[in-house]
Order: C-alpha cells, then sequence, then structure tokens
DNA sequence: TAATAAATTTAGGCTAGTCTAAATAAAAAC
DNA sequence: GTTTTTATTTAGACTAGCCTAAATTTATTA
C-alpha cells in the first residue's frame, strides 16, 4: 500500500495536511499554492499525480481533499518531523528556534523501522519541542484543549502548552522573555488601546505583551 | 566554496572517490559506470556537470579526479556516512548489516552544524561499525596498517579490525561464526587444497574459514 | 599495420517537476 | 443579469537525470 513518494509529492501532501487541519475541508489549489510557494499550474500537475496515486480526491475545480491513505502518509511525515525535532533539541542540544529546516530534510528519510526505534530511543515523547503532539506509530496523536493567551480570561490561572507561530523570530522573542512552554502565567490585565495583555508569570515576575504574541501562544487552562 | 549539490552529485562524487581509492589515479568513465550501475552516456553527462561545477580535474577520454574541493565534499559524505552508521548502531540498536541503505540516505542531509553535533554526542568515534576510519571535521582520518586475513602469516596473532566486504550476507555469516571486530586470532593451518584457513580465535575456539573469507576481513598484527 | 574490439562521446528522447502565458470557468459586483 | 475579477486549467517550454543507438576514438591483436 504504502507507495514510493518523492520529495516534491511528500512535501505537497503536507501542505494539503496543514492547510486543511486549519480550515477543514476542501482545499483550493489557491490555498494549496500559497502554502507551497509554487505556481498554481504546478499545483494542478501536482493534484493530478497525486490523485491518480490514490491520496487525493479530486474534482476539477471543486478542490481536494486527502483519502485515507493521503492522511495516513501525511501523519507519518508529521510524525517523523516532530520526532526529529526532539532528537536534535533532547539529544544534540540545539535550540528549538534552529530545528525546523534540519526535521525538514530528515522526514524524508525512508524507513518505518528507524523512525520507531527514534521513538523507543526518545521515550515516545508525546509532544515535541514547540508543544505540537506526535502521532504514534498507528497515527494517533494526544489532543489537547488549548486557547490562544489572547483568549484567556483576565484572572484565569494557565500554562504554556504550544506555539502556533513557528518562526525564529517568534521562538527567539520567547526565548529572551522567558515565555517559555511550561511556565504558569495569568493575565493581570488587558489593555483596550492595543489589546496588549499583562502577565503575572510563575515567579510573580510581570510582562507585558502584544496583541501578537498574545495570538500566537497556545495555553491550557489550571 | 560549498556548493548545493544534487543527490545525484554527491553519489557520483563518492563513487569517484571509492574507485579512485581502489586504484589510484585518474579514474575511467566505465569504471564510475559499473560502480554507478548507470550507463556511459549517463556518466559522461554528469562528468561534465562536476568539472564544470571545479569537483572534477576532466579531459576528454582521459578519465577524471577528484580536484581539492571534489575530494573534500566526497569526504565529508563519507564523514556523514560513517557517523550515521555509528549512530544506527549504537544509540537506535541496529545491527551492523542493517545500516548501510539508511546511512546513504541521511548522509544527503545538509547541515555541517547536525553532522558536528552528531560526532560530538557520540563520543568523536575514530572508527565505524564496520571498522573503517571516520573522517574528522578536517576531512583527516586514523590511517591503520591492516592486511587481509588472508595474507597473515601461519602462527601470527592478529586482531580484527575491519571487512573490505561490506554486504548483508558477509556481515550476517561474521555474525554467526563470531569473527567480528576486535576478536583476537591466529592462523593455525593454511590449507593449500583450497586456501582455506584454520583459524584459533580468542578462548581456543577453532573455526575453518575459505579463502573468499579470508580475502574479505582486515587483521592488525599483534 | 591493418583489422577488430572496447571505451567514450554525441545525438536524440523520456519523465518529473517546475515555470509563464493564454484560455476557460466560477464568483463577485455592479 | 451582465460585466468584471479571481481562480483554475491547459498549452508549451525549460532543466536535471536518466536512457538507447550511433558515431568516434583508443586499444588490442592478428
Amino acid at each position: 500500500m504504502p507507495e514510493l513518494l518523492s520529495q516534491a509529492e511528500e512535501n505537497y501532501l503536507k501542505a494539503i495536511y496543514k492547510v486543511s487541519r486549519r480550515d477543514g475541508t476542501p482545499v483550493s489549489n489557491n490555498a494549496i499554492s500559497v502554502e507551497m510557494q509554487t505556481s498554481a499550474a504546478s499545483v494542478t500537475d501536482m493534484i493530478n499525480r497525486l490523485s491518480q496515486k490514490g491520496l487525493l480526491n479530486y474534482q476539477k475545480r471543486r478542490g481536494v481533499s486527502l483519502t485515507e491513505e493521503g492522511y495516513a502518509t501525511a501523519t507519518h511525515l508529521v510524525r517523523k518531523h516532530r520526532l526529529w525535532e526532539t532528537f536534535l533539541v533532547d539529544k544534540l542540544q540545539f535550540s528549538w528556534d534552529e530545528v525546523h529546516e534540519l526535521a525538514e530534510q530528515l522526514e524524508h528519510i525512508q524507513s518505518r523501522e528507524l523512525v520507531n526505534r527514534l521513538d523507543e530511543y526518545l521515550g515516545f515523547p508525546r509532544y515535541d519541542p514547540h508543544g505540537d503532539p506526535i502521532p504514534d506509530a498507528e497515527g494517533l496523536m494526544a489532543e489537547r484543549q488549548q486557547v490562544a493567551l489572547s483568549q484567556l480570561p483576565v484572572g484565569q490561572l494557565a500554562v504554556v502548552v504550544g506555539v502556533k507561530d513557528h518562526t525564529t523570530p517568534f521562538l527567539q522573542y520567547l526565548e529572551r522573555t522567558g515565555l517559555l512552554l511550561g511556565v504558569q502565567l495569568r493575565v493581570s490585565e488587558r489593555l483596550d488601546y492595543d489589546n496588549s495583555l499583562q502577565l503575572v508569570l510563575d515567579q510573580g515576575t510581570t510582562l507585558l505583551v502584544s496583541q501578537k504574541v498574545g495570538q500566537n501562544l497556545f495555553v491550557q487552562l489550571k
């Protein structure tokens, strides 16, 4: 069943997986071409090939969705990506803002056995260094009920569990301000002027963050 | 200086490195096409591209050799290959006959930093699981004076340090007979009939091996 | 040394994956 | 309900890597 895919094909599957998680159902050619940074013509081309291979449901001009097999393949790619990121951070001491590009390469290595042994070696982690859940060998992953920090009611105690924005500048901002995974906090005040948030962290330190930061940090209620 | 190479280009460089180590100097198109299992026409094609990029010295119909830069690139690929093999065996508990194909994939991952951290994580190993020397970050590797077991004088004490044949069947043969790296032995007798060798191992156990085995095992005199 | 064999290069063609420009269909706006 | 805008597909072209078949050069051998 698991056909051998090129890296390009795998990258398209991941992109489709990613945008369909956001929106829900059929994905437009346009959304894919934006995500992939490639022309609409190339997307049409690849869509044809992938639906030919049974990985996508596709009707001309009606958008695409992942088939069962396409979904499983994409999930496995996500599993590999997140396990490699965990490896790089936990074992090789990379910082969480350096590992994405590397994992983009490593996720294309073909070997179920390798992935499973890596998983075991890392102690079957359920979340990667950015707080994203890692699918297990069957493709199942933990679902956490989390909300954006910006949605958190004033006074409510919560803990930082993930990021929405995975870019280096944002991760480095968090590093510098100490707003890392596992940190407990409360919003002490929401400033109407620019929707910035006044936070009280663990040890009582306070921090003022912009709306943008609030929208890109996930927290879990305590 | 380090241009970005495709996997195909890297594979050709490795092949040329490999066959020129055997013979010495300029490598024929033919030798490369045999090593790469590809047509002579494809080889000519790729030779042109690689010499264009300054990685090969090439004169029509006179064979190719690696330039300084080509040699450094090939050595770095070998470094990556052997470090990944070491990782797979030492950390992920793969056996030495399972790791080659995986390392063939992993050696194409692009990141000096990753390679160096992996090296450090593994404790700067000087030899890989097959006994082959691992180039350091500067491309230097240990040279060992070793001989094929078949060359060993009768009675001379020696220790197994490497294999010439890296194929799974041979490695599994060694696994099954206990002729592993680090084992001490002596040739007690050379049988003229078929050039097979009677060995005495560490703990006094004896073993009869064929000429073929003798030619594919490297030992170091004690 | 002339003839034959072997190695190498050239010529031409194929696929995957990309692109731009043009054609067509669908959606939005008037 | 036309018209205009936007999205999508088609057409045609390009590069990297591969191939086979033919041409050419070099090596071998009679």
